[in-house]
DNA sequence: ATGGTTGGTCGCCAA
C-alpha cells in the first residue's frame, strides 16, 4: 500500500496538482496538511468525480487536514482529547487495509519562547498521549505529516545557522524523541541515513534552486509498520514544477510504500 | 537580523 503525506498549503489554490498527484502516483492514502478550508468548501465533487473519497478534518483560513483514499476509511477520528487547542484543525487519523494513520500538522511555532512555541510543545505533548494509547493496539501504526521539527543536522541547510532556532530547538526535538520512546521509528531514516534530503523550501530567496530546504515533514511507523515498510522517498518533481505557470506547494510530498497483504 | 514569497482574504496574519 502506497500512502502520501503532502502539505499542499491550500487544496483550493492546488487542487489541480492534488488530482495530479493522485493520477501520478495511484496512491492508497494520501495525507494533506493545510487545506485552509472549511469541510462545506472542500473540493468533494471534484474528487469523487476522479474517483476518490475524502475525509476531511478543516476550518476557515487556516490549518485543515484531510486523507483522500481509493477506499472507504473506517474508524475515522478528527482531532483528538485534551487537545490545548481544539479549535485547530491540525489532526485527522483513520484505518486504511489495516493500517492506522495519524495525519498531523504540527503547530510551526514562529520563534522560540513566543506563545506559539509554548502552545507547540503542549499540543505534541497531548499528541504523544493519544500516540500512546492508538499504539496500545498492536496492528501497523504510522503517524505522518508536517512535523515542524527538523531532527539532525543532517535535516537541514544550514545547521549551524538555525541551531537552537524554531524547527531546531531541543525543547522540539525532545517531544520528537518522545514519540520514539513510544517505540515509534523514523521510517524514512530506517531507509537512509544520506544527509541533504529536504521536504521544505521556503518560498522566498530562491531557496529551492539553491537547495535551502529542511526535512520537516515525516513518516513513523511502530515496529509492525517498519517490518513492512520497503519504501521512502520525497517526490522532489512535484516542488520543482511549476516555476511561475503552475504554482507548487513548499511542500514535496513524502510517499512510504507498506507491503500489505 | 532581516529577508521576502505565498495564501486567504481584502488589512493584515501565518508560514
Amino acid at each position: 500500500m502506497k500512502v502520501i503525506s503532502w502539505n499542499v498549503n491550500s487544496i483550493r489554490t492546488r487542487l489541480e496538482r492534488v488530482l495530479g498527484v493522485l493520477e501520478r502516483h495511484q496512491p492508497d492514502l494520501l495525507c494533506l496538511q493545510e487545506t485552509k478550508v472549511t469541510d462545506e468548501d472542500f473540493p468533494h465533487t471534484a474528487l469523487a468525480n476522479a474517483g476518490w473519497h475524502a475525509h476531511v478534518h478543516g476550518q476557515k483560513t487556516y490549518n485543515g487536514v484531510a486523507m483522500i483514499s481509493r477506499e472507504p476509511l473506517e474508524e475515522v477520528v478528527c482531532n483528538f482529547d485534551d487537545n490545548p487547542v481544539p479549535e485547530e484543525a491540525r489532526i485527522i487519523r483513520a484505518t486504511c487495509q489495516g493500517v492506522r494513520v495519524l495525519n498531523a500538522y504540527v503547530i510551526n511555532g514562529k520563534e522560540v519562547g513566543c506563545d506559539k512555541y509554548v502552545r507547540k510543545l503542549a499540543w505534541l505533548d497531548a499528541l504523544t498521549q493519544t500516540m500512546k494509547a492508538e499504539l496500545a493496539e498492536p496492528r501497523p501504526t504510522v503517524m505522518l505529516g508536517d512535523f515542524n521539527i527538523v531532527t539532525d543536522d543532517r535535516d537541514i541547510y544550514d545547521a549551524d545557522g538555525w541551531r537552537g532556532k524554531i524547527l531546531c530547538s531541543d525543547e522540539e526535538r525532545a517531544r520528537l524523541q518522545s514519540f520514539l520512546s513510544l517505540g515509534m521509528v523514523d521510517l524514512h531514516r530506517e531507509q537512509t541515513s544520506e544527509a541533504g534530503i529536504f521536504t521544505w523550501w521556503d518560498y522566498r530567496g530562491g531557496a529551492f534552486p539553491r537547495n535551502m530546504g529542511m526535512r520537516i515533514d515525516l513518516a513513523l511507523g511502530n515496529p509492525s509498520a517498519a517490518g513492512i515498510c520497503t519504501d521512502v522517498g520525497v517526490d522532489r518533481d512535484e516542488r520543482k514544477k511549476g516555476d511561475w505557470e503552475a504554482k507548487p506547494s513548499d511542500h514535496a510530498p513524502l510517499v512510504v510504500v507498506l507491503k500489505t497483504s
